[in-house]
DNA sequence: AGAATATAGTCTGTACTACAACGTAATTTC
DNA sequence: GAAATTACGTTGTAGTACAGACTATATTCT
């Protein structure tokens, strides 16, 4: 708390050249240009990008129940409910009762979904590639790392807004 | 073209200690947090962020007409016909008719509307201060740099996707 | 000049999505 | 074992984006 960092939080310069809000904007352009190429790469996918988010959640986290995956997601509950459904419906995960506690659904990929993860996995790294392009492989590791960064600080500083669990049970 | 960042393009190695997708959840988290704060720091705003952002574009870059403005900001220009109307209701902006062209209407912020920005400029800036707290000064800055190099790319690269021609003019 | 085409902005209807509120079943607390 | 809590699902609602049609002006072509 009394590191070097809290010195410049005097807030006289705001970010070198930066207009108030341009941080904003620049990010909803990153976020954007990154959907699309994402929403490219995953069409195969029911319910595009989301769907694609969940199912790596699921097969690299291992959420115990729906919970921890919405809260991973930042998704609310019932809106996971529907979206689940159409990856059940398209045979990719299953609802299996949770052993411990039978309200409790926990979600898990049918081989077929990890199939299509797998595959979709290559294209999603391209389209990140893609999305990188511009910056050359020092940049590229800078921006990740800052990015990883601020992401973690974010979701331990947020109350409320994303309790997100699951990562903490997995480092 | 053939400058050396052209390289790493072999998508071996996505990103270092990155899923697949990775970067669109942390990408996400970081919006997330973003908008919360952006949100509560333009409160008294109509139409919140995205009318900060409009009102912000109509003073800082002053575009000729409507839909450089839907270019900028990356919204339909359908939309963006109901939420001028919110911010001419509020008295913050006006449509004034282009002398050049009679079809197009320049948007023109008020006294009001950019005494209020001027306002709300400050806390737009302390809330980005607040989403990169956690960052040292010099992390700032790298990021600031990487992300708006990023998106001037992604701008430029993205085919259909955002032609905002309102920079170009301004730069 | 006059006809055809293009552009700026608006309006209308539609489909999607998030979310609040309520309901049910199972679990925990006291 | 009664009350409170939790996990999940369902329903209804409101907000939002977007396609498509429409008006007025501008431009282009012949």
């Amino acid at each position: 708390m009394a590191s070097t960092h809290n010195a410049p939080l005097s807030l006289d310069k705001p970010l070198p050249g930066f207009i108030p809000g341009d941080l904003a904007w620049h990010l909803g352009m990153i976020l954007r240009g990154h959907q699309t190429l994402f929403a490219e790469a995953v069409a195969e996918m029911p319910c595009s990008v989301r769907g694609y988010q969940m199912l790596s959640t699921v097969v690299h986290h291992e959420p115990a129940n729906q919970q921890a995956l919405s809260a991973h997601l930042g998704i609310d509950r019932t809106v996971l409910t529907y979206r689940i459904d159409d990856l059940v419906t398209a045979g990719l995960v299953e609802r299996v009762p949770a052993p411990t506690d039978r309200r409790a659904r926990k979600i898990v990929a049918t081989e077929q979904g990890v199939d299509l993860l797998n595959q979709l996995e290559i294209r999603v790294a391209a389209a990140e590639q893609q999305l990188l392009a511009g910056l050359d492989s020092t940049e590229s590791a800078q921006l990740a790392a800052l990015v990883s960064k601020l992401s973690m600080d974010i979701h331990r500083a947020q109350p409320g807004a994303n309790p997100c669990e699951a990562m903490d049970q997995l480092d």
